[in-house]
DNA sequence: ATTCAGATTGACTAATCACTCTACAAAGGT
DNA sequence: ACCTTTGTAGAGTGATTAGTCAATCTGAAT
């Protein structure tokens, strides 16, 4: 096992339940099953750990979701593609997302590096697309694209708290999506 | 000047520029120009003060909403007119108004009281009223009212984000709504 | 005038926490 | 074999913090 993961499996699980400042350091490294020191090895400070833990998820999300998007469909089933994905990553890794939620909201999001803000350009500009194919009638596209991943959030919510089994959960996301699409377009 | 609404002045915004851990109880006393134990007077714990603040903004924000409603009005005007009177206080108070998005995606909405759920039973009724008539297909009501309020959040937030004059700012509310509206019926 | 309940203070404390430090182990590289 | 780097441990520390407490103040009621 590698500890580092260990770390960050043991940060996500109990930031998300007590909070960041509900977590003491020296608890994570107990649930991780590491030294006290371990966890200061790898990560500087309580805020790099809290930084670091953000960048992964972040990343892993973003992975996942540009996977299997293929640029020569249409920007209908790209966006579809994007959207799905995201829905689908979200309800799976539900203590990711909600962290990423919880980061979002916090002081730390003056903190989150450059480097991540530019994975989001790549939906951006199919949203551009879409605006210069006169599909898609909001505008600016940060506009649209905020619209979008709000609705994202407030569907993912839904679904957390209202079990369904996979199918219908499936259907639930086809069918929210044709509702943004409705709306942006 | 009320010391504790002074105490919950200087804690909101304090929380919400340094978070929930990043303010010690002696830095709230000390914005607000009471002493330490003044603080703990008024409220028996930190949480407790959390708390009492989100209860109080939530109150407030009910207050303001359901103002000038008017029930006599159609299902489409009274939306309207919910959604834009708090939209209006979320641009007016964007302080709250981020107050209680932290609050939300932190683990204390696990302590949120009873009674301030049953608030929002006015606007699902309203809404459950449109599905009666046949005006809003998306079921169930509670389904519609995560879209209606994640899309409120998520102009909000830009709105914040790309600042206008008081003029455009209301044109654009306006057609946010009208693209909800769109949605849902 | 006296009483009394609540308000206000700020020094104090017990506990906690982020982080350091030293020591040791494992793993390579030469 | 020897050295260097990296990983791991966990006791220790200085600072901070939530919350207490005894004392004083205020104002209203009797």
């Amino acid at each position: 096992m590698d500890k580092q993961k260990e770390i960050l499996n043991a940060a996500l699980k109990l930031f998300t339940e007590y909070g960041f400042h509900g977590t003491p350091t020296s608890k994570i490294a107990q649930e991780a099953g590491v030294a006290n020191g371990t966890l200061f090895h790898y990560y500087k400070t309580k805020d790099d750990l809290i930084i670091a833990l953000y960048t992964d998820i972040k990343q892993r999300l973003g992975f996942c979701v540009l996977q299997d998007v293929k640029s020569g469909d249409s920007v209908y089933e790209q966006a579809k593609q994007f959207y799905t994905a995201a829905m689908q990553w979200g309800i799976e890794n539900s203590l990711e997302f909600r962290y990423v939620q919880q980061f979002a909201s916090s002081p730390y999001v003056a903190m989150i590096p450059e480097e991540l803000k530019e994975q989001s350009n790549i939906t951006i500009n199919l949203i551009k697309q879409g605006i210069k194919e006169k599909i898609i009638k909001v505008t600016p596209a940060e506009y649209a694209m905020t619209l979008i991943s709000s609705h994202l959030y407030g569907v993912n919510q839904y679904i957390n708290e209202h079990k369904m089994s996979a199918a219908k959960q499936k259907l639930f996301v086809a069918e929210s999506f044709e509702l943004v699409w409705k709306m942006i377009t």
